[in-house]
DNA sequence: GCGACAG
DNA sequence: ATCTTGTCGC
């Protein structure tokens, strides 16, 4: 697929909220969707190694000489994994998974989650190719203290139908939707503005948050999620991408 | 200043 | 996200 080069990645969190205020301006919240045939799941894990490195032995006696030993714990190794793949609609059958590794070179800040998860699910992106014809990101779209969320930065860049299903919530005001699957209460931000849902996708679970990330209604979007979503709480695609970085990472950390 | 805070 | 044992229920 092919990728929009709009901005830096290695950045510092003020650069990263300014990259945020431009490209809000770029997102498009109608329905760009026509027919869906292919719909992608992207999600990321996250493993700590310990790094080999060389260290001195100091000498017991000073007859011995200072060794050099191999040891490990002195140098940790941050790694992000990538996960997408991309499913038939409504079928729900696997198409096409990629993966990728990357060192992690930003922290976690609420807010800023594209900077730490997106460089890796662009760069799995770049080998899809059965382009989708909606994403599904895990995390917020527009609700989203400034209306940018992962499914809305990666939207962009993707110039693709995007859609924020999120676990837990980062912001907005809601009540909580009625206990079976499919009920979903609006959430709106201090203004009442409509930035989401809070969609109930099975009964007793708890409700996950909904958004448009671009070029998507929110109507449709909760649509879609409800149709990709069987008998789990998360769509299809997601629980896949999720298993999917999982494993990449486990592999990692077996052939260390 | 205090509380909230995707993964 | 990740660290982790048991436990409730279909």
């Amino acid at each position: 697929m092919k990728i929009k080069n709009l901005h830096r990645w290695d950045v510092t969190p003020k650069e990263a909220i300014e990259i945020q205020r431009n490209l809000q301006k770029r997102i498009l919240l109608k329905n760009f969707s026509k027919d869906i045939h292919l719909v992608a799941g992207a999600d990321a894990a996250f493993s700590t190694l310990d790094k080999l490195c060389f260290a001195n032995v100091k000498p017991k006696s000073t007859l011995s000489k200072t060794k050099k030993i191999i040891c490990q714990g002195a140098k940790k190794e941050n790694l992000v994994h990538g996960a997408v793949c991309v499913f038939s609609f409504p079928d729900m059958e696997l198409v096409e998974e990629k993966t990728a590794t990357l060192p992690l070179k930003f922290p976690y800040i609420p807010g800023l989650l594209s900077f730490r998860e997106g460089t890796v699910l662009l760069k799995c992106f770049e080998k899809i190719k059965n382009a989708p014809d909606v994403i599904l990101f895990d995390g917020q779209g527009i609700m989203h203290p400034r209306k940018m969320g992962i499914a809305a930065h990666l939207g962009i860049l993707l110039n693709k139908p995007a859609i924020g299903c999120a676990k837990s919530y980062l912001y907005g005001e809601f009540n909580l939707p009625a206990n079976f699957k499919g009920a979903f209460e609006y959430v709106r931000d201090k203004n009442g503005e409509l930035i989401g849902a809070c969609l109930r996708t099975r009964k007793d679970v708890k409700p996950i948050f909904v958004s448009t990330g671009h070029k998507i209604s929110l109507s449709k979007a909760i649509d879609i999620v409800l149709a990709c979503t069987k008998r789990y709480r998360l769509p299809e695609p997601l629980r896949y991408a999720h298993r999917l970085a999982e494993i990449t990472k486990q592999r990692y950390e077996k052939d260390y």
